[in-house]
DNA sequence: ATGATGAGTTAGCAT
DNA sequence: ATGCTAACTCATCAT
């Protein structure tokens, strides 16, 4: 069975399964123990280099504090980058799935169409010997220059 | 820019990067040192749940031994699955975009007989009109089961 | 148990 | 620094 219909959220870890084994929140975890903001993923990854650094120095952070606080930013903005990926991949796959019906759709309607065209030039055909052997029955004469064939049979 | 031609081991993690973090090679790592088969990954990965046990039984490992192994052995066949998952996203991909290019070069060829067929149409068309004309001016009479018109106007 | 796939992480390339 | 993407791990669903 194909797993359909479940293009987000189904799988996503429970926010912290995710956090807790791979990055290290940042809160409560390392270190000294001062009153300082926790700062939110959120804020985190929309935060601006000059807005982070700013944030950095006040808090009082030190060195290593401050390479994992710059490391989970590179990490939720991967987060995202992933995301917007696969969705880049998503799109481009219902894109070709889309123009893959709307083709098939012209062809079908191009053949029918020429078959139908192709009909009438047959209509035409029959006609015009028909008409070619009452000349001849009636014996009138036909100039050369308005004779024609039909090279195209079906 | 894009990365093209890069499909295949550019990537691949050293071996001893992927494993290390999160897996546990399982040779000279934790627990007692005795003489014992290391056993590689692609003999892990590919002995059946029965040889699988027997080499366990016979290797004198440890409860939580035996469950790391056998965690190891379920990692190395998801990373089995994943490569061909990717594989079949791409085969896939291929495939639609072959697709475009086969109904692309379908709908032209259409395009063409169809002018084509159209352009005949109207070579007949004139020539007939001429036939008519030439009854006209000679006072021949067409029987009225002999007449036909052109529906199709370019 | 096995296989497949979405989401998240990491390495590595390009800008 | 930022963005992207292949490969990988993990959770989860189906078989």
């Amino acid at each position: 069975m194909k797993k359909e219909g479940r293009r987000k959220e189904t799988h996503k870890r429970t926010e912290d399964a995710a956090m807790k084994r791979d990055l290290d929140d940042g809160n409560e975890s390392s270190g000294s123990e001062l009153g300082r903001m926790p700062i939110s993923d959120d804020e985190l990854v929309s935060l601006s280099v000059r807005e982070l650094n700013r944030h950095l120095k006040m808090s009082g952070l030190n060195r290593s504090e401050i390479v994992k606080m710059k490391q989970r930013r590179r990490t939720l903005k991967n987060r995202g980058y992933a995301a917007s990926c696969r969705n880049k991949r998503m799109e481009q796959k219902d894109e070709l799935e889309h123009d893959k019906t709307v083709t098939v759709t012209e062809i079908n309607k191009l053949r029918e169409e020429n078959r139908k065209i192709q009909e009438e030039i047959n209509n035409i055909r029959e006609k015009y010997l028909a008409l070619k052997q009452y000349a001849q029955q009636q014996n009138i004469p036909i100039p050369k220059e308005l004779e024609f064939s039909f090279e195209t049979k079906i």
